[in-house]
DNA sequence: TTGAAAGCGCTAACAA
DNA sequence: TTGTTAGCGCTTTCAA
């Protein structure tokens, strides 16, 4: 086949972009046929040929932005998500992206860095980008806008404002806690000290578990609030530790917030007699430090799976009561939580 | 003001949807006002005023998609990673939204997971989306698409293969090493064992570096390639603790190696008399394990601010010789590679 | 099944 | 400065 490209053309933009006229010309064919060819419609074998051939000769590349605005489809998927140094938060994004490219689907991913305001902005700009739904694990604080109210499908995780009204998949925070409870006490434990965010949903169910667990077995209760921030961790730990009867255990309800514990250990100099420990996520580094450290590791696929899956049944059937899934997590004990003689 | 819509309308899509031509009857003004309005172009201060007024009322959401076909300019970069659970691109991925954040771009991040032939994949995508650039680290293959030959311009960052001509913001990989084994002969140590990836051109740089400063020094060494792969690291260490004359130090040429390196070291029970370790990537555990771990922090910001700031350059002067910027990393002393007695 | 024609929602060119 | 008009590149009618 020769290809003459039109030294200057009219009607398709300006010189050295090839757009869908061209490619129909070089076929022999109407742009409505290369287009139909491309979206894999029915369309005589013989032409489909010419078609593929003369993409292929001329470098062709849809413009992605036209095809938007006339199918009126993006075929794309908003994440936004609270931290995405978090390991946490990167597992989700590649779990939601795995289960959108299964269907065809992209995804956009927004990084609010826990700020309201900046999740306010992605939003926007997620109704402006007319994404076809939106996968939202909220900031700490309470949002600014109302998930309800905005033009796109909405559906949140890991973290869910109470009293709302909308689709969203969570562990379930207050069995974890507890399974966390239960271990260091079956462990020989009996001062189980908590540090919980001061700020989010996560960390008031994941407090309520532990205070429900501690109670149901007896133990005294020390439910520390952390607030967010440098060093916040670290001084409720080295308070914990300067109790006149310091804890034998200390659960962290994060990961971050679990190293940030280590961190403070080290520097008390508690080393083997310091207190057992146990948190949250399942991160490559917690198998290497303090012989192991005892976690509740999240179903990261799982979560970004079920999250998708919402998405496109609140598509189908917009006027559905909105549901929350609960996933359970998994205790991996090592040997941060030893029995101890 | 009183905002009336039409219960049906012709000429701007179907029903619910609010389109420019609702806010220009709104605001009494026509389209193009309100486009310069929201462009931020000169107004009459008053139609301004009506025209924010209506734009609020109306609760309207510009299209992207249709401005970005008419202007002609996305504003949007693509940063494509090879690995978005790698916390280095994680905090590159930052660096580079926040550069892009600061100079009114936005950011589409996608991760090849190592993937050549999905690497191809999202370069095309970004050609479909009309980015006006893309910054790329590429796989650790050599990758099936050469830059060079892309519709849009590309930086490539962390790794470049060689004989390339592209713009490119690299670490100096010869003399980080340099510096981690001129460190731990001062502290002492004489049998320094290296591990690097084998298939990466910052595996080789790192160990022409390592091999260059063992020579200059007149120390044995031992530089192993490692493939990439679960247990391979681990086995390699094995290896070397096998050794008649076992090292009494090891580099790891990447934070995720380093890891495994560490998850060897405790399965092998080698505790305070095992081998000094020293690494790259200053992640936020190696701060705990070890007693710190000695390495190489990349200048993370700064390369997503430079590899930011070429894209701009070459945008604007498409034909400037291409260059290679090498940055230099920073040596962080902790316990790892104290002096022993 | 194919082609001609219309138009997605917006901005840029032009004239006033 | 403002409004009118045209058209970005594509898909989707509609008629053949």
């Amino acid at each position: 086949m020769v290809l003459t490209l039109p030294a200057s053309r009219t009607g398709n933009g300006f010189l050295g972009t090839i757009g869908i006229r061209d490619v129909a010309k070089a076929a022999g064919v109407s742009p409505a046929t290369v287009s139909r060819t491309l979206a894999g419609r029915a369309v005589d074998p013989a032409m489909r040929a010419a078609v593929e051939a003369a993409v292929r000769e001329t470098g062709y590349r849809p413009n992605l932005a036209a095809r938007r605005l006339r199918s009126r489809d993006t075929g794309t998927i908003g994440l936004i998500v609270a931290d995405i140094r978090n390991p946490f938060f990167t597992a989700i994004a590649r779990a939601v992206e795995e289960a959108a490219y299964a269907r065809g689907l992209r995804v956009i991913l927004c990084n609010t860095d826990e700020d309201p305001a900046r999740e306010t902005l992605y939003l926007r700009l997620m109704e402006e980008e007319r994404v076809t739904g939106v996968i939202l694990a909220p900031t700490r604080e309470t949002p600014a806008v109302r998930a309800a109210d905005l033009a796109v499908p909405v559906v949140l995780i890991d973290r869910s404002p109470p009293g709302g009204d909308h689709d969203a998949v969570l562990l379930d925070n207050r069995a974890a806690s507890t399974m966390l409870v239960d271990h260091l006490h079956a462990q020989g434990y009996t001062r189980i000290a908590g540090l919980f965010g001061a700020t989010s949903m996560t960390g008031h169910e994941r407090r309520a578990g532990y205070l429900a667990a501690t109670a149901r077995l007896g133990l005294a209760a020390d439910a520390r609030a952390v607030p967010h921030g440098p060093g916040e961790t670290e001084a409720v730990v080295a308070a914990l530790l300067a109790r006149a009867d310091p804890p034998d255990a200390l659960i962290a309800s994060n990961g971050v917030m679990l190293l940030s514990v280590i961190r403070a250990l080290n520097a008390a100099g508690a080393g083997q007699a310091g207190p057992a420990i146990a948190g949250f996520d399942n991160e490559p580094w917690t198998e290497v430090v303090c012989g192991g450290v005892t976690l509740i590791e999240q179903p990261v696929e799982q979560i970004g799976g079920e999250a998708m899956a919402m998405l496109l049944d609140r598509l189908h059937q917009p006027d559905a009561s909105r549901r929350t899934v609960m996933l359970g997590g998994r205790l991996i004990v090592r040997g941060s939580t030893a029995r101890r003689e």
